[in-house]
DNA sequence: TGAACAATTGAATAAATATTCAATTGTTCA
DNA sequence: TGAACAATTGAATATTTATTCAATTGTTCA
C-alpha cells in the first residue's frame, strides 16, 4: 500500500482536483463529526432493525401489544427463538413487557423506532 | 420443550388471558405480514446503516459529495477499508461514483436513506 | 399441592461480515 | 512512456450474533 495514503495532506495545496468545488463540503463534514458514542447509540438501533426475526416482531407490534404465543404466530419460529429477540429488543428500549396471568404481553416503546420503521417500510413503495 | 408451543391452537378457544382484548390486533397483524422479499429489502437498508463505519460515510455525504481520501479524512480508518464499505454502499444503491480525474468523488443516491439517517439523528436529541 | 401451560434462559453451533494487508488497476503529467 | 498518485480488489482472519435444543422458572387452577 502506499504510505502517502496514510499520512496527512498538507491543506495548502490541493489534494485533489476538485478541492475547490468540494472544500466546504469536506469543511463541514469535519464539523458535523459526531462522537464515538452517538454513533454507536443510532447505529445499535439501524441494528436492532436490521435482523429480519426482529424486523418482524417490531412491525407486528406496531398493530398493538400481543403475547409471546401469538407473536411467534405471526412472526414465524419458535417459542425460543422469539422470546430471545424479545430480550433483546427489551434490553435496547424498543418493546416493553407485561406479565397478565400466564401470559406475557409486549407493546413497542420508542415513537422514534416506530417511525423509522414506517420509513423502511415507505421506502419500499415509494421511489425506489 | 414443550411440544404444544409448536402446534397450533384452536383459535375458537381462547388462548391466552387477554385473547379478547387482543384479539383484533393479531388478526391485523396476520393481514399485514410482509412478504419475505419485502421484508429483506428494508432490512438490508437497516442493516447497511448499522455499521458505523458506513453510517459515519452516509451521515458525512450528507454535507455533499466527496472523494475517497476525504471522506477517509472526515471518518477515520484506512482508505482501503472506506472502499470497501464504498462499494457495498455503491452495490446497493445508497452512494453513487462519479470520477474526476484520478479522483472518485461519492454522493448520496438515496433520498429515503438520507431521511431515516436524519431521524436517527434526531433519535438521539429527542426523547430517549 | 401438583399438573399443565407460558415464557425465559444458557450453552453450543453455524453463518455472516468488517477489517487488514498486499497486490493491482486506472489516471495524470512531466 | 513511466513515475506518482488515487482507488479498487482479493484473500485471510477475527468477531459478532442468530438459531437451536434442553432445562428451568413463573403462573394458574382443579
Amino acid at each position: 500500500m502506499n504510505v502517502k495514503q496514510n499520512k496527512e495532506h498538507k491543506m495548502e495545496s490541493m489534494y485533489c482536483d476538485r478541492e475547490r468545488e468540494h472544500d466546504v463540503t469536506v469543511q463541514r463534514a469535519k464539523e458535523g463529526i459526531l462522537s464515538n458514542e452517538n454513533i454507536e447509540k443510532v447505529c445499535k438501533i439501524f441494528q436492532l432493525l436490521s435482523e429480519p426475526s426482529r424486523f418482524k416482531i417490531v412491525y407486528a407490534l406496531l398493530k398493538g401489544e400481543m403475547c409471546v404465543y401469538h407473536i411467534t404466530e405471526v412472526c414465524g419460529g419458535t417459542v425460543s427463538g422469539v422470546s430471545h429477540q424479545l430480550r433483546v429488543l427489551r434490553d435496547n428500549g424498543i418493546v416493553k413487557a407485561k406479565r397478565y396471568g400466564k401470559n406475557v404481553e409486549y407493546s413497542l416503546a420508542d415513537a422514534h423506532v416506530c417511525e423509522m420503521v414506517e420509513l423502511g417500510i415507505e421506502h419500499l413503495y415509494c421511489g425506489k
